[in-house]
DNA sequence: TGGCCTCGAGTTCA
DNA sequence: CTCGAGGCCA
């Protein structure tokens, strides 16, 4: 009877192959980096607990996989090493203070670079000539991809300076940019080819590709970062001017390379990078931290294959796996008919993630999510979560091997009223047909409605909307202006009631009166109101706040606009055919002109004028974008001071955009701007126009 | 007609 | 933030 031990051991053994072989040799692989590193880990550890256990074909033994039969084998003269991971602060802490310890140097120096996810390479220069470049492979040995590095434009094939050495290698990491990614998969989307799962498989696989041709076609690029076989050649005593050697020979080196001492030193130079890592052109997977002297590198040496001189600190995975409970829909103010999964709650990119949208029914039939499946979840340049892809080899399959559950679909009636679920042709998304007899609609319309940008009534959140709506105390925005204190009151009451939560009732005397007079307070403070925040807050279709704005202005009042017909409104600008209709339409219809008499009736207003058609002031025709927080105020005030002196504030940057003010922490925005050449302004330059225009 | 450039709508977690 | 789609210009 074999242990519990030796059965795991075999079974994670067994899982570590098959990833290995889905990644290494078929460049299509089933599981997340971050669950690979566990397995590794947590046989590794079982491993050292039972040494009897540890197998010579075991996983661990190795770094990578064998080459495959297609390319020839190339010896590495000197091994391409693998790094010992640190995923905490304590563990540099660890590793500086063993360092100090040994080096007998109280504050030794580190060169700290990105570790781009890409894929290790070497490449040999004889007389200064390129030669032959070889993947890392297991280390000892590689494959000889020489053809296809040629084509890599970053890589050079003959060294700058008249006075090459002899011989050289250089290491580091060829890489697929996200842009080029993106690119690559749309193409690949629309002409039936096979999508790439992210920028390294992206790499990867276009340097094992057979036909240097089709590596030609993929833009990949390339970092050096290490030296290999050396002949012929004086060295420079450190890492970091071995780097800036590389860079005179005319090898890409990272601008982010950097030397830092001490774990403050290192910790900061993490966490400055890790603030940079979502608006790099490039995937890293964390920073690595190389003892700078290379006396003091040979004086620490080796453990196995992984030179104790070097530390590679990770980032939190932006990618887990986890298994689908449920499958669900929304239903927004629009009606649109969103599906959602909810899934086992994982930890990715420091938060714990349980939901994730799916969009519409495209990506459902796309990714072919169905209940029960593992997905891999990512959280990407943004904070929202997104299914990536179904590991398909874990779906659940009945007795005799067909999947547990049908593909999904969405419903053909709305989950929360019933009607019909429709989808326009050549639309994307599906809408309940509903409308204001939805209540889920009717919900949102609400919430909408009083949101802070729209009418701004503080306190009416989603929670008290949905009692108000459910228990049919609102039927329409304009009831909100009816509801008095003692409505608020009773409400609450059958809310507890209904939930059946009774703790908060019973202060409910004075406490919960004051909270109602705020809430009724709130709502009469948002009578008072401008056109262009209750044409916003109105809903219709396709009338957001910029252009409810621009409606504002160009008729001034309400009562014109109503008026106008289609070629009326299209001569407002960014209005055009469909929006005109959308806006003819809903000032059309019975039921929204009553909505606005009662809300008139109810003491809604706002001041109206003459039509103003086009702006001026110092930046009138300037489109100018705000990004990064502003430390004097916040971004929206910034705008509207922007917007008085005649500018077009806008959340998005072209080549259109006049100016760019970046407030602290700008991110992809401020690099686009830089990358167009657009003017820039800090906080003081801003503060300073606006001082002298005001 | 195609290719930007914008805007609108929906969205997760602490 | 990211998609989809409407508007506008070459």
């Amino acid at each position: 009877m074999p242990s519990k031990a030796a059965t795991r051991s075999a079974e994670l053994r067994r899982l570590i192959d098959d990833a290995n072989h889905r990644y290494h040799v078929l460049d299509d692989p089933a599981i997340p980096d971050a669950e690979y590193d566990r397995l590794m880990r947590e046989l590794e550890a079982l491993e050292a607990q039972h040494p009897e256990l540890a197998t010579a074909d075991s996983p661990t033994m190795r770094v990578g996989n064998a080459p495959s039969a297609k390319f020839a084998t190339v010896r590495h003269a000197v091994p391409m090493l693998s790094l010992g991971n640190a995923f905490s602060d304590d563990e540099v802490r660890e590793f500086v203070a063993r360092i100090g310890k040994e080096t007998g140097d109280e504050s030794p120096a580190f060169s700290t670079e990105p570790k781009l996810d890409g894929l290790a390479i070497s490449l040999r220069y004889e007389d200064g000539a390129f030669v032959r470049g070889a993947t890392r492979g297991d280390g000892a040995s590689g494959e000889d991809v020489t053809a296809n590095l040629r084509t890599v434009k970053a890589i050079p094939l003959r060294l700058r300076g008249n006075k090459p050495p002899e011989l050289l290698e250089v290491r580091g990491e060829v890489y697929m940019p996200r842009a080029a990614f993106e690119k690559y998969n749309d193409w690949a989307l629309k002409n039936g080819a096979k999508a790439l799962a992210n920028p390294r498989n992206g790499a990867a696989g276009s340097l094992r590709q057979l036909d240097p041709r089709i590596t030609a076609q993929r833009p990949l690029s390339f970092y050096a970062y290490a030296l290999g076989e050396t002949g012929g050649a004086r060295l420079p005593p450190t890492h970091s001017r071995t780097l800036a050697w590389l860079r005179e020979l005319g090898f890409p080196v990272s601008p982010l390379v950097d030397v830092a001492s001490g774990v403050e030193g290192l910790l900061a130079y993490y966490r400055r990078i890790g603030e940079q890592r979502d608006g790099l052109a490039y995937d890293i997977d964390g920073v690595v931290y190389k003892l700078d002297r290379y006396d003091q590198q040979r004086a620490m040496g080796f453990v196995s294959r992984a030179p104790r001189w070097a530390l590679a600190h990770k980032y939190p995975a932006q990618e887990e796996a986890t298994v689908v409970e449920s499958i669900e829909v929304n239903v927004g103010r629009t009606g649109a008919v969103t599906p959602w999964v909810q899934m086992v709650p994982v930890h990715v990119g420091g938060v714990m993630v349980g939901r994730a949208t799916l969009h519409n029914a495209d990506q459902i039939a796309r990714l072919d999510v169905r209940v029960g499946d593992s997905v891999i979840v990512r959280r990407a340049g943004d904070v929202i979560p997104e299914v990536v892809r179904v590991i398909e080899e874990r779906r659940p399959l009945d007795k005799r091997g067909r999947p547990l559950h049908p593909p999904y679909e969405l419903p053909t009636q709305c989950p929360v009223c019933g009607s019909a679920v429709e989808r326009e042709e050549g639309e994307v998304v599906a809408r309940c047909t509903g409308g204001l007899f939805c209540a889920a609609q009717r919900k949102q319309a609400l919430i909408h409605f009083a949101s802070r940008r729209a009418m701004d009534v503080e306190g009416l959140g989603e929670r008290f909307v949905e009692a108000l709506v459910e228990l049919d105390y609102v039927k329409s925005v304009a009831d909100l202006y009816r509801l008095s204190v003692d409505d608020f009151l009773e409400m609450k009451r059958r809310a507890d009631e209904r939930d059946g939560t009774t703790p908060e009732t019973v202060k409910a005397g004075k406490v919960a009166s004051k909270w109602a007079e705020n809430l009724v307070a709130a709502i009469d403070a948002s009578r008072n109101t401008t056109l262009e925040r209750l044409l916003f807050a109105l809903g219709i279709r396709d009338v957001g706040e910029s252009t409810a704005k621009t409606l504002a202005r160009h008729f001034g009042a309400l009562d014109p606009l109503m008026a106008a017909d289609e070629e009326a409104l299209v001569a407002v600008p960014d209005v055009g055919p469909i929006v005109a209709a959308r806006i003819a339409h809903f000032f059309a219809e019975g039921h929204n002109r009553e909505v606005i008499a009662a809300l008139r009736s109810n003491g809604v207003h706002w001041p109206e004028g003459a039509p103003q058609r086009a702006a001026d002031g110092p930046l009138a025709g300037m489109t100018v974008v705000l990004t990064g927080g502003l430390e004097s105020m916040s971004r929206d005030q910034a705008g509207a001071k922007l917007e008085a002196l005649g500018a077009k504030v806008s959340g998005s940057v072209s080549k259109k955009t006049g100016i760019v003010v970046a407030g602290e922490a700008a991110g992809s925005k401020l690099a686009k701007a830089q990358e167009l050449g657009l003017e820039i302004w800090d906080e003081a330059k801003l503060l300073a126009f606006l001082q002298e225009h005001e």
